[in-house]
DNA sequence: TATAACCCGATCAAGTCGATAGGGTTTTAG
DNA sequence: CTAAAACCCTATCGACTTGATCGGGTTATA
């Protein structure tokens, strides 16, 4: 399950993406068309823009805008960022490994090979699919997949 | 992230599938084996007898053995038993299928179409992966997999 | 210089997770 | 018959996470 607020990230991130890229969206505009409690959307407008993902005017007549283009911000980029890593295992996660402390030898760990299988298939969707896939609603470009061994490096 | 109770009902099912079939298992030898605390163990152990998985004797010289054959033991089905519904959104599960109250038409949602693609992948490993193939160490025959329809019915 | 808008940390209620506690019930050995 | 072994069941607990709210602080513009 991903979080409440891993959905509410992306949406937002649409409604940017389908956004004019020099006008930049109030935060309360989102909140609003959105369904999305304003000061909760601020915290994660805030994290994305931390990672780089948005930018942000402030003052009068400020605002948030998508700093990447659309076609260029994936779901997985998304859910790490807020969600945090998405292999279903810590001992599949490359950004948060952690060894399983009960488990014995990893390459004998049955448990491990089969979520492997799912891990690979999850990120072969989400790095993936951008913003503009989604907006687009067609299947992503499976040659933007970054390849597999730079995949395995962010999971 | 699966759960530490699912991979002790996993690492559990697989001491059961490789010990001779007429010869149950205690809980105690179980967790000793695995590393699982014992009264712990119990409650996973319950659910999986209460799900058809195993079976018990009571008193002396009891202990649990595989109901099912390795082979039939998805798992898919352990994972829904312990954990709960696979599938990354509730509006994407057929066992626990709800509503998302602040989206709009299911069929516009952009986020529900990308992540039906990873739910439809997910499945399709988990419940075609079953303990023997585990224990084997090989990848699951993709025959086995139900029909997605029926897939479908039990995410 | 007032106001709009983003920035940021603290806090909170409810729920989940992993685990423990304390027995109750059934079966078998002797 | 009875004691011991082993499963059965419910309640509870502490730590953590989640989703959200609060109260301001800072910055930029008209």
């Amino acid at each position: 399950m991903i979080s409440q607020k891993a959905k509410y990230a992306l949406r937002a991130l649409i409604a940017l993406a389908r956004a004019p890229r020099d006008k930049p969206l109030l935060t309360s505009d989102i909140a609003e068309g959105q369904a999305i409690p304003k000061k909760f959307l601020e915290q994660i407008l805030l994290d994305l823009k931390h990672q780089g993902i948005v930018l942000s005017r402030r003052g009068k007549f400020g605002g948030y805008q998508l700093l990447k283009d659309p076609g260029e911000v994936t779901f997985g980029q998304v859910l790490r960022i807020i969600d945090g890593p998405i292999a279903p295992l810590p001992c599949l996660s490359k950004i948060a490994y952690r060894r399983c402390a009960d488990c014995g030898e990893e390459a004998d760990c049955e448990i491990r090979q089969v979520f492997a299988r799912v891990a690979e298939e999850t990120r072969r969707v989400l790095d993936s699919t951008t913003l503009e896939d989604a907006i687009a609603s067609r299947a992503p470009d499976l040659d933007r997949a970054t390849p597999s061994d730079e995949v395995a490096e962010v999971v």
